[in-house]
DNA sequence: GTCTATATGTTGATAGAC
DNA sequence: GTCTATCAACATATAGAC
């Protein structure tokens, strides 16, 4: 009784909810394949169920990447935007941010990878990305998020105690840190020759490294 | 009377040299749809050839992919990795490392992306990028790139001018701030509400900036 | 809601004329 | 070397029974 292809069907909280099932195991697959590269055979058999069940809750496979790549794009950056947006200290918002990100990153190591390729591929998700992040509709408009950010780094040059830097820089420089070594993961193992224990016990300690470079990078 | 399928045809030096021409093509196509993504039809089109040619060159699509992926590897990273591994100082290393990623990525802004979503949508494709960066066959052995460098920070520490760094951790942190900002050029235009212009006005004032910030972040 | 069977369209690849 | 015509395989999507 429930009604597919609608916002949300009710998802009758039985045990293995079959429209779940399915946005799990295409979860799964677009990752490791990417949109282009998913079959929606591989989905099914995956979720365990038939083929037609993909269309019958999600129509088509578009409908069902986009499902799928909202859902990452929720989960890849939308708390460090706020965080970075608000109202706490620089040495708050960089800890945070650092810690927030190598925590969710190291249990979805794989959601850059994803998200940079889907975008490198797919300019049109680029808006959809943004609206996730961001908290608005698609296509509305991306107020000014780094206006709070401006001020605080002004007013410590200001202080002299940090050195001038662009807020623009300023966020690239801290997401790089922070991502780059998920979305760059299979080359970085190999290029370090690290195991999958090697490469968790090295972002263990990445934490502290990002964090105390990053303070001593913006000293005047 | 070129042989076709050999490691390289002599490339009769015509001007529109039709292997190479279905070359540039295939990279085109390659990097902006992604190895799954990219259509055989599409390539042909853009080289101004038939579909059937590029069988007679390359036999499939599978090899057409690698021979791309193996140029767009030589192009990424060889030599910052030599320049790493060498014997220049560490102010030398840094400087001259940011200066030739971003000079290279400027004018290459899709290969970034283009490799790392390879990288995760193939994974056997890692021996291939890591054999190309460190000019070895693939699965042979990969040197110890990191030990000039280990030492060079170790004499430094214990200088006083420098803090503790693992090498792993100043590689990383180097390749971070030069290539994630290309790597998620879609991601960064939009949020930072940057066109083309004011996106390659960032990346020109990044030079100095990713040398202030890493070169600072290194002080004891 | 879930299945089997099938339609419809693409895609990579080959055969063979020129 | 380059083309046209065509194949076989596969992928998405639908129809319809249960």
């Amino acid at each position: 009784m429930t009604k597919p292809h609608d916002q949300h069907a009710p998802a009758a909280a039985r045990d293995g909810d079959t429209e779940q099932r399915i946005l799990d195991a295409a979860h799964e697959v677009f990752v490791r394949r990417g949109s282009a590269g998913a079959r929606m055979k591989e989905i099914a058999e995956t979720a365990g169920v038939n083929q037609a069940l993909l269309h019958y809750y999600f129509r088509s496979k578009a409908r069902l990447a986009d499902a799928v790549f909202r859902h990452a794009a929720r989960q890849l950056m939308p708390r460090v935007i706020a965080l970075l947006a608000s109202e706490a200290t620089l040495e708050e918002k960089i800890e945070e941010v650092v810690h927030l990100e190598l925590e969710q990153l190291s249990r979805a190591p794989y959601l850059p990878g994803y998200i940079l390729s889907e975008l490198s591929h797919n300019p049109d998700r680029v808006p959809q990305l943004i609206a996730a992040m961001l908290g608005i509709e698609p296509d509305g408009f991306v107020p000014q998020v780094f206006s709070t950010l401006k001020r605080q780094i002004d007013a410590r040059v200001r202080a002299g105690t940090m050195r001038r830097i662009a807020p623009e820089q300023f966020v690239i420089n801290l997401l790089a840190l922070c991502i780059f070594p998920f979305a760059a993961k299979p080359m970085l193992m190999a290029l370090l020759r690290l195991d999958q224990d090697g490469f968790e016990h090295l972002i263990a300690r990445r934490k502290r490294e990002i964090t105390t470079f990053f303070l001593n990078g913006l000293r005047p």
